[in-house]
RNA sequence: GCCGGGGUGGCGAAAACGGAAAACGCGGCGGACUUAAAAUCCGCUGUCGCCUCUGGCGACUUGUGGGUUCGAUUCCCACCCCCGGCACCA
């Protein structure tokens, strides 16, 4: 029992026998189910530090529910799809599948060193047929009830590489990452999620217990905003349409409409632009399209924009107001025209001041002088130039005005979304090929459920140009129309892989199940995830993704509930030494194996943990794991090296069981909360107190008689209980070298006697102004009049008082008193 | 730019609530053990100043500036910097 702590020896032996008892296949296990979800990792090559960083807090919390008697799934498994192993077929050759599989294989490895309770029965790797088979089958389903559909809209194009790039593949300065050419956008018909028909529900996060931060973005990610859609005239000869419709929140403001401005790839443009001014608008056009969203949204550059030539009516006053196109209208947000009222707008306003457009102030201010505006006024106030409407309060007018325009059919109340359907078309290779075909006499055609998986072909040639290979892949793209049997196309789309992360924690409870995407006693059982962690990078998308995709498929019966994920945690991002982002190409990248290797599974979990908040992240440096080595040294001596026994006194065993239950009380209402770093530091204290304990017997120092056994053998056990969930392997072998039956992961976690963690005596704090002038020990449950007595009369406080006049004297109780004297 | 988060000792950090700023750990300094080193253990360690200097006293200190309060790392306002996301990286 001498030998010294040494990870090597111990973690591969408990690995195996954990894996040998089957000790966490809990998919049929018995008991009440908690179904704990960590996002799964992409499979970019070897498993990295944000592996581990994201990974083993979650194994930990997993453990720690599973100890409070709950029969805990924490799964496994592989997303596979995806344009980096695309990237790889291009650079080197190699085929995405073998990359991607030979990628699993030491990913597998690498996870099962970090001895996490993964239940390896239930894992799915996203690119396997057998699960994008449901891929399809889910799209079909979303197709025959409208929610999937096909429309126009931008990629980035690169005119000499001719391909469709990823955002990614753009460089900074907006040229092709390939060939340097300026990127720009071309419009293709693609197909589209309908998500906006669930954003009202989206809206609502009531059923979910997750961190405000992520409900919030959400919330602002959907936008939704309530107005009115008004109608403006419109009369150019030789255009059909006859109005402009806008959608606006701030009805109430009409009457100072100056200008109209359409997004430039609105369809009207080029149907009303004048000839004079067909050149600049053109140009306008081209410039506008080779910009980034967020460049265009932008609200600190100076405005630009071009006047059409045309005209549109207010049909409110009958007043002629210039259309203009300007990059900051979108065509997918509202209409894709935007009415310019600059009095009380701050776009509007920056727009008509670049231009030299009018500036009229419809609503007053409370205070107003009737000067003309230095900004934008965006309060409230009264309408005024408003015909009919002047005098009104504005919160008045909004609905006056638009219950004016309903009754003259110009146009309806109506609710706006900043959120856009889903595009899921990649033109790409690597992914899940959509279940179509393009007849040229039928149409879209879906390929018949019975024909599913269409099978991702193995033989493709990758091009330098990064074109997708199914595109000139004439086996594949050749096909039978399904209804007619006339030669067809296949649709040559692949999907976005966030397809694959909507449901891939569906397909974990039954990932051989061949009659369906889930078995449903399964999906009954286990269903939804209790707890799911991942990182803070997918607050929105994946997060709002997955949401609607579940409630699409509870739709159709699928799944039953309203939400996939009932809590959520988001952990940050762990950086590179440098403060930067870990990538290859920066060369940053920390790995863990050598660490592992040289501090153990255990050590590296638990510096990760202790290094900081988990939801914060951070720079990562390896320093301060000498820290927890010396720990877990520690704590193996407590077990190695015993402490004489014998009789303590009732002091000494009162200190002990303090310390012992105040640390379960700590460590439980940190775990519950996801704060590992205190956890730990709550379990080195008791470490070194029990140290302390031990050191102060008779073996050392003969002044005292030795250490109660029972206090101490509850302190070791309680302690190598709280150590189970993060430093799994040395807790369950000095569980095993002490004496305990196997498995400490099938204990339960301690409880804590409030009677016994309460302390007799408290440190009471008194300032006088504020300022700290004394501490005294008191004893815990004082009187207020006495603990104020005792302050005033204080040696340390007399000083700061005499003389003076004692105003008030604050009482917090155990803890403060504050003279405030004058 | 917009949305969300953050900024505390030399470093990672702690302080659910408005009530002792700096727990726990790294590093550093001093000491014990050792032929020596490693390991281990003990003590000190926010900054500045003062004194009767193995100790004690005082002032200052949580990105910057203001405010509320008996009292602010915590609440409010403005600003600066860093991180995540911004719809084809996942």
């Amino acid at each position: 029992m001498t030998d010294r702590y040494d990870p090597s020896s111990i973690e591969k032996k408990w690995q195996q026998r954990w894996e040998a008892d089957g000790l966490y296949h809990t998919l049929d296990g018995a008991g009440t189910n908690f179904y704990f979800l960590t996002m799964l990792p992409y499979t970019s090559g070897d498993l990295h530090i944000g592996h581990w960083y994201a990974m083993s807090p979650s194994d930990a919390a997993a453990r720690y529910r599973r100890m409070r008697g709950l029969n805990v799934l924490l799964p496994i498994g592989f997303d596979a799809f995806g344009l980096p192993a695309e990237n790889a077929a291009i650079r080197s050759g190699i085929h995405p599948h073998k990359w991607t599989y030979d990628n699993i294989d030491r990913m597998r490895g690498q996870l099962r060193s970090m001895g996490a309770m993964f239940d390896w029965s239930t894992e799915v790797i996203t690119s396997d047929p057998e699960f994008y088979r449901w891929n399809q089958w889910f799209f079909l389903k979303l197709w025959e009830r409208g929610l999937a559909y096909r429309a126009m809209a931008p990629a980035n194009w690169c005119p000499s590489c001719q391909t469709v790039l990823a955002n990614e593949q753009v460089l900074p300065d907006g040229a092709c990452e390939r060939c340097g050419t300026p990127v720009t956008h071309r419009d293709l018909e693609q197909w589209f999620f309908r998500i906006t028909a669930y954003a009202d529900e989206l809206l609502d996060h009531s059923k979910v217990d997750w961190p405000d931060p992520v409900t919030t973005m959400q919330k602002n990610w959907i936008g939704r905003s309530e107005g009115v859609e008004i109608a403006f005239g419109l009369d150019v000869p030789g255009v059909d349409q006859k109005e402009i419709r806008v959608f606006t929140t701030r009805p109430d403001t009409i009457f100072g409409v100056t200008f109209m401005v359409l997004a430039p790839e609105h369809p009207l443009v080029d149907q009303i632009t004048t000839a004079d001014r067909r050149a600049e608008v053109e140009t306008y056009v081209e410039q506008a399209r080779a910009q980034t969203e967020i460049e265009r949204l932008s609200t600190d550059r100076p405005k630009t924009g071009v006047f059409t030539g045309a005209y549109c009516k207010n049909l409110l006053n009958g007043e002629q107001v210039p259309i203009w196109i300007a990059d900051y209208a979108l065509l997918w947000y509202g209409t894709g025209a935007v009415m310019g009222v600059p009095a009380h707008d701050q776009r509007d306003f920056a727009f008509a001041k670049q231009f030299g457009l009018s500036c009229p102030v419809v609503i007053a201010p409370p205070d107003w002088d009737g000067e003309p505006p230095e900004e934008a006024y965006l309060g409230e106030g009264s309408m005024v130039n408003s015909g009919q409407f002047d005098g009104l309060a504005n919160e008045e007018g909004k609905s006056a005005v638009a219950d004016y325009v309903e009754s003259q059919g110009w146009g309806k109340r109506t609710v706006s979304y900043r959120i856009r359907d889903w595009l899921i078309s990649r033109q790409r290779y690597w992914g899940t090929p959509i279940p179509m075909v393009h007849c040229p006499k039928c149409g879209v055609v879906p390929v018949p459920e019975e024909q599913l998986p269409v099978l991702l072909p193995e033989d493709a040639e990758f091009k330098p140009t990064g074109e997708s290979p199914l595109v000139r892949h004439e086996r594949f793209v050749n096909v039978a129309c399904p209804n007619c049997g006339e030669p067809a196309r296949r649709e040559t789309d692949t999907m976005d892989t966030f397809m694959d992360s909507n449901w891939y924690f569906i397909r974990y409870l039954s990932p051989g199940y061949h009659d369906g995407p889930v078995d449903p006693a399964r999906a009954k059982a286990w269903l939804p995830v209790d707890q799911y962690t991942g990182g803070a990078e997918h607050a929105v998308m994946h997060l709002l993704y997955a949401r609607f995709f579940w409630k699409a498929i509870r739709d159709l019966g699928v799944v039953e509930g309203d939400e996939p994920f009932l809590r959520l945690f988001n952990q940050g991002q762990i950086l590179g030494p440098d403060g930067q982002r870990m990538s290859k190409s920066r060369g940053n990248v920390v790995a863990p194996d050598e660490y592992v290797q040289r501090y153990g599974a255990d050590a590296f979990r638990c510096y990760l943990m202790f290094i900081g908040p988990w939801d914060e992240g951070g720079p990562f440096g390896i320093e301060g794991i000498a820290g927890i080595q010396r720990w877990l040294n520690r704590v193996w001596g407590l077990v190695a090296n015993p402490p004489a026994f014998g009789d303590a006194g009732p002091n000494a065993v009162r200190d002990m069981r303090r310390a012992v239950h105040q640390t379960v009380r700590k460590a439980t209402e940190d775990i519950e909360r996801f704060r590992f770093n205190t956890l730990l530091a709550a379990l080195m204290e008791l470490t070194n107190a029990l140290v302390r304990h031990r050191d102060a017997g008779p073996a050392q120092t003969g002044a005292r008689p030795g250490v109660d056994r029972e206090a101490w053998n509850e302190a070791v056990e309680s302690l190598l209980l709280m150590l189970a969930p993060a430093a799994p392997h040395i807790a369950e072998e000095l569980w095993e070298r002490s004496g305990r039956p196997y498995s400490v992961h099938q204990q339960s976690w301690p409880a804590w006697d409030e009677e016994l963690a309460r302390e007799d005596e408290v440190t009471l704090v008194v300032q006088v102004n504020g300022k700290l002038r004394d501490r005294i020990q008191v004893p815990a449950g004082i009187e207020e009049e006495r603990a104020k007595e005792l302050a005033l009369a204080s040696e340390r406080v007399r000083p700061h008082t005499d003389g003076k006049k004692v105003q008030r004297v604050i009482y917090v109780p155990g803890k403060l008193v504050n003279v405030v004297v004058r």
